[in-house]
RNA sequence: GGGCAGGUAGCUCAGUCGGUACGAGCGUCCGCCUGAAAAGUGGAAGGUCGGCGGUUCGACCCCGCCCCUGCCCA
């Protein structure tokens, strides 16, 4: 493992804070350069819907792994942690400062501590995942019971998402450990999160201008680029809920955009119980700089 | 003024031939999460069943009156 080093600014906290921002007045003031840590900004062509940030406000920072997929490829935490460190390595290298910017959170526990994923096997995976559309996930975990006692007791008989992965990684390995590890990082971090008191009401106008700012026809020129195919950006935010009514799944554009809303209300909400728990995280309620910087020196 | 339908969890609604509300979805809250993570998943808290009175051993469910909402007729 790497000898701790840095700085590394990491900039977190719920969908529609204003994170992009706020990291690139960090960027600024610290002489820094922005990494990418949200899953679906990794996406090229997935501008609208992401809320990634425009070219014009980025104020002449250098922005990393943005657009680095294609719609077609499933999302992928291993081969992001290889990027985003390697990309982290090179700016500490060069002398700046990487501001880390996501809302993705193994993403950006994959860039910043100690993680190591097992490895994966499309063949013993599409096994696996056959059989558990076919005899759901209660057989599957009563295997993994057999196997590794510990992983099963960790992971719920329901969750067949995770008791897939666990008797994939048996498998490959022989074990497999359930559970994430401390919150510690290989760099040296300041790691802030920004929350908003009135964020669902941010959310709501946030979907609101997506749509007139034309998610729709985003998607419509996704699908020829194989949206529908896309295992993981087919399932975006916004994304998703277009592409049910495009399929009729959905009878109007008005309920889709209702749908994303309290759809991405959810999903903040699970951001910020991910995050709450690492000890490491300053919350703020909207940017501050000095704080930042004041954080940062006294590393 | 008359008629009809309805007033049950924060919201939308189920439900009970009178015997402790089996509620559901959504929302809210709390939690989990190692190669799909904007994904996946577990749990909890919420109801004096519109008000008052009556019948009854017992009413949210029966009766009366009243209030509110929607529709219809005048």
């Amino acid at each position: 493992m790497t000898a701790r080093r840095g700085p590394v600014v990491a900039v977190v906290g719920p969908t529609g804070a204003g994170k992009s921002d706020w990291a690139v007045e960090i960027a600024l003031d610290l002489g820094g350069e922005i990494v990418n840590a949200d899953s679906m900004q990794l996406y090229r062509g997935m501008d609208i819907g992401t809320a990634k940030i425009p070219e014009g406000e980025r104020r002449g920072v250098p922005h990393h792994l943005l657009d680095i997929w294609d719609v077609t490829h499933p999302a992928d935490v291993a081969s992001y942690q290889a990027d985003a460190r390697a990309t982290v390595d090179r700016l500490l290298a060069a002398g700046r400062v990487p501001v880390i910017v996501g809302g993705s959170g193994l993403y950006v526990r994959a860039v910043l501590d100690d993680l190591s994923f097992p490895g994966t096997d499309p063949v013993v995976r599409a096994r696996l995942e056959q059989e558990l559309a076919e005899v759901g996930p209660g057989p599957l975990h009563d295997r993994l019971a057999a196997l590794v006692p510990a992983a099963a007791a960790a992971i719920l008989p329901s969750n067949g998402r995770r008791v897939v992965r666990a008797l994939e990684v048996v498998e490959l390995t022989g074990t497999f450990v359930a559970t994430l590890p401390e919150h510690r990082s290989v760099y040296d971090v300041v790691q802030v999160a920004l929350d908003r008191p009135d964020l669902d009401e941010r959310i709501a106008h946030r979907v609101e201008v997506m749509w007139q700012a034309g998610l729709v026809e985003e998607v419509e020129g996704l699908v020829s680029r194989g949206l529908r195919d896309g295992r993981t950006a087919s399932r975006a935010l916004g994304y998703a809920q277009v592409l049910a009514v495009l399929d009729g799944a959905m009878d109007s554009m008005a309920e889709a955009k209702q749908a994303t809303t309290s759809a991405t209300r959810r999903f903040a909400r699970r951001q910020r119980s991910w995050f709450r728990r690492d000890p490491r995280i300053s919350w703020f309620a909207s940017p501050d700089l000095a704080a930042v910087r004041r954080l940062v020196s006294s590393l």
